[in-house]
DNA sequence: ATTTATTTTTAGACTAGTCTAAATAACGTT
DNA sequence: AACGTTATTTAGACTAGTCTAAAAATAAAT
């Protein structure tokens, strides 16, 4: 059986290479909050059994197998935060924690269950992208808003999964799916001076918070009528599927509904 | 932090408790699945943590902070059993291992909100009480089938986790809630004879299971209805608080509900 | 190209939990 | 009261994961 320590190592080495960075000792055990010491200990083990492959003072890339292994968890996770969000009426900040506990723990047929119960959906909470079953990730291209010139765009992620922070953009109401305006860069120092469809007044917000934040360019009308009904259709099936909708503002209560039932 | 091996003592502490069997070495041992020295060990180990009073040679008893904390795991393994199956579409027969992992990693808020999403209930899905907030367990008298005369009953709990038990007591439509009269004891040899309230035939039952099988006597008319409309009132905020239902039967699908919000 | 700084690995130790095998205590019987 | 049986504890070892501190390798800078 497979430890949620080596789960953990995996989630962090695919976490360096999906953003690009060289796996190396110091890098994983910085995001892991470990002793390079452990992390040098763990590749070698990691790399004995099959899981990566690991050259002494270079670095470490994922095997087949671990990468397997590695969006089997991140799949996980994403879809365990959908359903806090969604189900059990969690604020988009406090899914990530709990997450990181359960992705460990519960049965496939729990994550069966949870996928068909969320209508199969392909983005988290965050607008991170959930993992298929095979472990194929249907990636929206994007960009940070950082790099973005100004014009029309749309929230698509944010990538950050400190409470505070996502409180914060919440209450800037900069959740994914918000259509905005970037109106200007840079001409107060060091703040984005956006506005968001529909309102009268516009909003500044710092770098250091635009650093997090990706969006999707709208501003071709088909284009971007085109992109949202495709949307629609992969989410059909579920009900409070907007994404523009902001999570932790909506009143939230126990309430009575139907169980889902299994098929067989 | 206490780790979920110490949980799992704590729990199997209190089952013997309750079943009034002396905890010694050996029968914890037996009941997790150890050797006798590793319990030792973990007796000097949670005797030393305040959680048990422990003599060498003689036995253990939980200290109120030893039971506390062992009531707490109760609560959330049968919460989270009914969760599964109210919620999730879980038979009740895979409840229990599923819920034997998550109780120990969930938050305090995930209880809490799936108390309140199942309208604070004090029954699992065998029928055995759920421990409130408090550790307070509100318990109705029953008794065991084995011991039980001729006459009218209903099934209240079942006392046994194996998935393929509990997979032909729901087979026998002998599941928690089930109005029955038990006809004859031993007439042939090492069975008894009942019929389900409202069958035409009767039915067979092995003393070997009916030893897992607690009942409650529904002779006294007057007595059965003001029990009933008091359950009645308890389970007054859930939907589908019928327990006469038969879990493993329905029709389990993918269905689309209101998300639970919070109030705050 | 030699020194300096940084990163990585080794060495050794610690914790929690487990095991087996041997020693010891308690119990029931005569 | 001595015996054999059964239950319990000790002794010592193992695994997974972690740490600190020192040694070694790589990279950067003069």
């Amino acid at each position: 059986m497979i430890s949620s320590t080596v789960e953990n190592y995996l989630k962090a080495f695919l976490r360096l290479e999906d953003m690009n960075k060289k796996a190396s000792t110091s890098t994983v055990a910085r995001q892991l909050s470990v002793a390079d010491a452990s992390v040098t200990d763990m590749l070698r083990k990691l790399q004995k059994g099959g899981l990566l492959e690991y050259k002494p003072y270079y670095g470490a890339t994922l095997t087949a197998e671990g990468r397997r292994l590695a969006l089997r968890i991140l799949r996980r996770h994403r879809l365990i935060e959908l359903f806090l969000h969604k189900v059990m009426g969690y604020g988009w900040e406090e899914v990530h924690d709990e997450a990181e506990n359960l992705e460990h723990v519960v049965s496939d047929l729990f994550v069966e269950r949870i996928d068909a119960y969320l209508g199969y959906p392909d983005k988290d909470p965050h607008g991170e992208s959930i993992p298929d079953a095979t472990g194929f990730r249907n990636e929206d291209l994007d960009i940070c808003l950082l790099a973005a010139d100004p014009g029309e765009y749309e929230v698509h992620k944010v990538v950050n999964d400190q409470p505070e922070f996502l409180a914060y953009i919440e209450r800037e109401s900069l959740t994914p799916g918000t259509p905005f305006q970037l109106l200007e860069k840079g001409s107060v120092h060091g703040l984005l001076k956006l506005k968001i469809s529909g309102r009268s007044e516009p909003q500044f917000l710092g770098i250091e918070a635009a650093k997090y934040l990706y969006v999707k360019a709208t501003g071709d009308r088909l284009d971007n009528q085109a992109r949202r009904s495709k949307q629609r259709r992969k989410k059909s099936l579920q009900s409070g599927g907007e994404r523009g909708e902001s999570p932790g503002t909506s009143v939230r209560r126990a309430s009575q509904r139907e169980p889902a039932r299994r098929s067989k």
